[in-house]
DNA sequence: TCTAACAAGATAGCATTACTATCATAAATA
DNA sequence: TATTTATGATAGTAATGCTATCTTGTTAGA
């Protein structure tokens, strides 16, 4: 029998647990593909009902609204990487070595997950590159912070954040650093792929290469 | 007589040039100020309108839709700035000055420039901050691109990188670092303010903390 | 096994959003 | 003076973002 991964999801992100019903599994798996070949902002619950096959007030039954269910899917993308961190890392010792691993799976292409059934990892993690920023750039951030639905990307860069520790117990800005390099991993990748004069990758377009940057950012500080 | 900054924009954003009407300028000043107070997801025309004292159709004669008004708004931003860069550094021999002084005014709090009469950049700045990645982030970026929309900002990473270049010849990564600068000097500041556990400024929410970041992931670099 | 609870489908409806179109009027210009 | 042009006023329409209700099929408890 094959291990499941279970990500623990904030009770308040969800009117009714998709994780517990076909629906619900229907709900994430193809809002996932729809918000993917749709982008965000065209992105409705009546198209996802027609996709699936139910109705629009079958959605509202499990997510409040779009952006809730955008938050969920990150939340969960940002769960999900952290166990995969801890998981590809726990073994390792020095925290150079380490944090070059962190690294490499932040901006590397995600291969679906078997262990995960419905969730499409490859295309969540072009979610969360592409759309990723608008599920806490929003006038409700606070509020949203203050039920917690920013935990699972706030631990990854805490996790981050002390294997930088680790590698430089002297460094100033750990947090900040953290940070930076998950969101340049997909920023850089955004703009390698969008709008390549933001970057040094434009032309190969090889995801090895903005590794490599990364790492010489972080090394160097 | 004073001096005044033209800031040349691109008229593929707008159907009539608000730069050259008194409901025009009325639009970008009013916008500026509602999209800062709602957010650019409860922004709409017709509150703009009301606002205004004008009518939604007034509104949509200047621009086809809040995009493209969004996309107006930070390219002018971006253009604005690039002014303040050149102007401010130009005397500047010692391109680690340069670039030092050049962090300091993408991470600093703008002051209302007095020259550009009807904008207000210090709420600008902070549009550019919560909403800008919102102008690029999306699935017409390619055709907007095409269209030269996001030029300014293009421009702006360019002479960034190029100071980047004067400082160290052989850096391998300048166009990525300028971008990454530009980001993080905003998405810091966002995170200082609104999710402060991401980064090390939260106590203190001192933009000069950010800037002394910047400095040292850059110069370490 | 009967029944209550619940999930989901079906349908309706409503306020707001995101536009487009038309007509009248006032101001600028030729 | 005639005419273009900008704005205002008003209407209308499809899509969006919901909420409500009613029914049917399924599940689980008594």
């Amino acid at each position: 029998m094959k291990a499941h991964v279970q990500i623990n999801m904030n009770e308040a992100l969800f009117i009714r647990n998709p994780e517990k019903s076909e629906l619900g599994k229907n709900i994430i798996q193809h809002s996932i593909q729809l918000i993917n070949k749709t982008g965000f902002e065209a992105f409705t619950f009546k198209k996802l009902a027609e996709d699936i096959g139910t109705t629009e007030a079958g959605i509202y039954r499990y997510f409040e609204n779009k952006h809730k269910l955008l938050v969920y899917l990150t939340a969960w993308y940002w769960g999900w990487l952290e166990f995969q961190i801890n998981y590809q890392t726990n073994n390792i010792k020095d925290p150079n070595v380490k944090l070059k691993r962190v690294i490499k799976l932040l901006a590397s292409t995600v291969n679906d997950d078997e262990l995960t059934g419905y969730v499409d990892e490859g295309a969540l993690h072009q979610i969360v590159i592409s759309e990723g920023s608008k599920a806490y750039l929003t006038k409700q951030v606070g509020e949203d912070n203050k039920l917690q639905f920013f935990k699972p990307y706030k631990d990854l860069c805490a996790v981050v954040g002390n294997i930088i520790l680790e590698c430089n117990p002297k460094y100033k800005y750990p947090k900040s650093l953290a940070s930076t390099i998950i969101e340049m991993a997909h920023f850089q990748n955004f703009f390698m792929n969008n709008l390549p004069s933001l970057t040094d990758f434009g032309k190969t377009k090889e995801e090895t290469e903005i590794i490599t940057f990364l790492n010489d950012l972080v090394f160097s500080s």
